[in-house]
DNA sequence: TGCCATTTCAAACGGCCGTTTGAAATCTGT
DNA sequence: ACAGATTTCAAACGGCCGTTTGAAATGGCA
């Protein structure tokens, strides 16, 4: 990690190094990890098959620095309180974070590739999740549980305040989780730099008004409002069950 | 498709299938279709190698039956009205959509995959993903815009009630694409019965908040709010860059 | 029981994978 | 310009993959 002479920048090494990079961010970003192969990521790279082995160890571990690369440059570009005046409110600064979380997901100008990267390492998790989880994904917790227990007057890490910022990283997320799906569904469906104002205007708007609404009505807690009746236990039933066989026909 | 006969189901061939699409279902629910082997579904089913190519044609027609054999249990477990009365209004629809949902997911009685074969296709598609967008997605969309159109005083099929409708089902998705997440950031979290069901009066408490409260000062229609300024098109700065090498030590 | 279709089995095939190798090319400092 | 370290390269290695094969085992039916 600790890094104590800066490399030359421009050296052929380091220009194959960085393309490997970018490569690298591309095609896991397409296919995941596992499915990715070295040697499309060398042909993309316009490096030799050997280079990856050579400039980083092995795949697992050009993994390892295209997250950090990627992930690196998503927060520099959009960091968590982005573009917000220093003594903003927390309206204004559940705003910025859902903004600025969109972003990060939706930035595929040229080759930006943390959103899909993250997407994949969190349903499909390598061991290189723990550490994005300690270094990116609790403070980001953290900051949205600060922002959050204030609109709703408890503890940031009270249980509470969990399920309701759940609630609003959740509708974020939805969008790079799902958007084969989204996209599927509805084909007239783009994400525009403009498109993204209003995802995450709509996004805040629907949290705070839940805050809000939920803040005025405060005294039956957390406890379960039963609106439905229990399943009644319906047993799986049997189903058919085609007999088709594949050989030789 | 079209079945004529059913088969004799207690046949050693009947049975061999049945163990292969379980099988099937948790060796890919686990490490999804690209990432399993057929030896190890056949291992874990206790058949021959050849088994899966003999009853199913190919890898892929296995995982297509094992999708389709394990939804249609999801879905006949846990249909959309689960457990409502015939002349239920919103509310009630909307949680018991919600429940249902989430029941779905987090079915992990014995052998029930649906949840993590679904959230692996969605962000990790294989050709299966259109089909069950027709067949299960889109009708269950579809189902959830017209609560949802209900509550808002939209048509089914605007804009508007997209958006709170993804909201929605956002808040259920996450548990079921993020749970790697969640369990790392917070390890005791659980996913019982009865945690289920306080989750699903969260998110349909959450979501009828939000609905009543736009409902209430809805005026400002969808155009963007402006709460936040523009991100001053900050520039992705030059990053360190490690001058690692791996080679020979 | 004996025949034949169905199902299982062990073994092998071809292919793609990540990685290694050792030599060739290229850079770097003197 | 030259020696030595660094970087690139084509080729190959071993391994695991999905699939195929042909024979052996099994089951239903006369």
């Amino acid at each position: 990690m600790a890094v104590a002479l800066e490399p030359k920048l421009d050296t052929s090494a380091a220009q194959t190094r960085q393309a490997l990079l970018e490569a690298g961010g591309a095609v896991f970003a397409a296919v995941g990890f596992h499915n990715a192969t070295v040697r499309e990521i060398c042909r993309q790279a316009g490096a030799n098959i050997a280079a990856v082995n050579y400039h980083f160890g092995d795949k697992e571990a050009l993994y390892r620095e295209v997250l950090a690369y990627f992930q690196t440059r998503a927060y520099q570009k959009f960091p968590l309180d982005l573009g917000l005046a220093p003594g903003a409110d927390a309206p204004a600064r559940l705003r910025a974070f859902v903004h600025a979380f969109l972003l990060r997901i939706f930035d595929h100008s040229s080759d930006a590739w943390h959103g899909q990267l993250i997407a994949r390492e969190m349903v499909d998790p390598t061991s290189a999740l723990d550490a994005i989880v300690v270094e990116r994904i609790r403070p980001q917790a953290q900051h949205l549980a600060r922002i959050v227990a204030e609109l709703l007057g408890g503890q940031p890490d009270s249980e509470l305040v969990r399920l309701y910022a759940f609630s609003v990283v959740s509708q974020c997320l939805f969008y790079s989780h799902c958007q084969p799906v989204v996209i599927r569904l509805f084909p007239e469906q783009e994400f525009s730099p403009a498109e993204i104002e209003r995802l995450a205007d709509h996004i805040t708007r629907f949290s705070l008004a839940a805050f809000k609404e939920v803040a005025r009505t405060r005294r039956g807690q957390s406890a379960a409002k039963p609106l439905a009746p229990k399943p009644s236990a319906s047993s799986p039933r049997r189903q058919p069950a085609k007999p088709r066989r594949a050989r030789r026909d």
